[in-house]
RNA sequence: GGAGGGAUGGCAGAGCGGUUGAAUGCACUGGUCUUGAAAACCAGCAAGGGCUAAUACCCUUCCAGGGUUCGAAUCCCUGUCCCUCCA
């Protein structure tokens, strides 16, 4: 959510802003809302006001054992043109939190200007020397997969499409993944492991600006009291929800911070909006693993904290050995919260191209006004709105995909990277 | 499955129909004292919003949502969460 003087003060430039991420909305609807706002938010303050000198009088005529009887006629009908002035304002405020809840973050000076993804910009490259050659035709995860536990005909049957089943080695390959990111997360970058609710309620997906815009990319689940009544939770489509919830509503001290978290947790996806998209392989799931960083910053601090967490999930890659390029997202593609975007785009061989494997963002204030998340700023002595920035580190079935493309072998075997053999009983291969 | 108790400022914790936005303690900030620090003492210290050039002033907020009342942190109903006891 952007700040409120801004809107009302400054609604222009919010407007402008918005713009370069394509964004457009009715300024005179908003400022026609905002009048009657104003209007009618006065008269209710005095209506208000005229209560409570009343009633207060009242009470004091009372103490003092005067007739109160003429008081109360004079404030008979003032109850219900209160009611009325307050239904009235009530009613053109949710329309105007409903426009604010809606409108998305400005993007950061130093993102790309764009429409799509093909205006990101590519910031870096890792190795230098480009992706690995290979000197047969490389298969992609798929193919190769079947071959080794991966059996997405059984996941069809048990659940449909967009969902997998793995077997043997392959998922504890992915087992080893998953425990070799927390493991150096938490034990060489300091993050303080995390584990979290998969279920959450409507107000923590508000804090991280899932809802109320996006609620048809999430899985909806009802809990049925006694009475019938439903009560609604979410499976979380990331970590980044449950996790950064964690401080919601609360006022930080300077010295805690910044707070560092790593989990791990199934993510899911109703991936609406992508139909036709990645239907072959483990690309596009509904249901799947990822490690996720989240920092909770002081606000001066969080881009040099963005370039640490994106470092910190290249670490990953690095240490695989998995080709991959950094881009900063163009201001047409960043995400509804985002301020700034890194990508990390791992080397596919199996499809010849770079794929996300990691998005990497710095949400300034916008989260954390959502889900009043503050800190005591030590230099003014005031509750000030903290920063947030979260960072896949890494998406793990995308990893389990890269592995298994970038260092399969011309015999349809898969050699485990180094720095997992350890987390595999020494196994070095998967034949 | 049954029976109770609770949710109040950064934290702990009083208040249980009428100048209570809220006692007290801790924490925090400023000051006195001290070579300096600690201790002690004095003072200040919630958030959000409206109006404003800015003060002033006004409104809202004591888990959430309804209700009773001229007036609710206080009474009633519903929900959520926590805790204790019995099975």
């Amino acid at each position: 959510m952007l700040e409120s003087k801004l809107l009302r003060g400054n609604i222009d430039f919010v407007v402008e802003q918005l713009k370069r991420r394509n964004f457009s909305f009715d300024v005179d609807e908003f400022n026609e809302l905002e009048n009657q706002r104003k209007k009618i938010q006065v008269q209710t303050q005095e209506l208000q006001n005229l209560r409570n000198t009343k009633s207060k009088s009242i009470g004091q005529a009372k103490a003092s054992g005067e007739n109160i009887e003429p008081l109360l006629q004079e404030v008979s009908d003032l109850g219900e043109k209160l009611d009325n002035a307050k239904a009235e304002l009530q009613e053109i405020q949710s329309k105007i939190s409903d426009i604010a809840l809606s409108m998305p973050n400005i993007p950061h000076a130093s993102v790309p200007e764009g429409n799509t993804e093909d205006e990101n910009e590519e910031v870096m490259s890792w190795p230098l020397e480009g992706p690995t050659k290979f000197d047969f035709d490389p298969k992609d995860h798929v193919d190769l997969g079947v071959l080794h536990g991966i059996d997405f005909a059984a996941a069809a049957k048990i659940s449909g499409s967009r969902f997998v089943v793995i077997t043997g080695r392959l998922a504890k390959l992915q087992r080893a993944l998953t425990q070799f990111m927390l493991d150096h997360h938490t034990e060489k970058n300091d993050y303080k492991e995390t584990y979290a609710p998969y279920l959450v309620n409507a107000d923590s997906l508000m804090g991280t600006g899932n809802l109320p815009k996006f609620e048809a990319d999430l899985f909806k689940t009802h809990l049925h009291g006694e009475e019938g009544e439903a009560r609604t939770l979410y499976l979380i489509p990331t970590a980044e929800v449950p996790v950064t919830n964690i401080v919601r509503e609360s006022i930080l001290n300077d010295s805690e911070l910044p707070l560092k978290f790593v989990a791990h947790t199934p993510c899911f996806r109703s991936e609406a909006g992508s139909y036709g998209k990645d239907t072959r392989g483990l690309i596009r799931q509904h249901q799947f693993e990822k490690v996720e960083l989240v920092q909770i910053s002081r606000p001066k601090e969080s881009y040099d904290i963005l370039e640490e967490l994106t470092n910190d999930a290249e670490g990953i890659l690095q240490l695989l050995e998995l080709p991959y390029r950094k881009v900063a997202l163009c201001t047409g593609d960043l995400g509804f919260s985002s301020a700034k975007t890194y990508d990390l785009e791992v080397w596919l061989p199996g499809q010849n191209a770079y794929r996300e494997i990691s998005s990497c963002s710095c949400f300034e204030s916008f989260q954390a006004r959502r889900m009043q998340l503050r800190w005591k700023n030590p230099e003014t002595n005031e509750s000030e709105f903290l920063h947030t920035l979260n960072g896949s580190g890494l998406a793990v079935g995308r990893t389990l995909v890269a592995v298994i493309e970038n260092y399969q072998n011309a015999d349809g075997s898969i050699t485990i990277p180094k720095v997992l053999q350890g987390y595999m009983g020494g196994l070095t291969k998967i034949k």
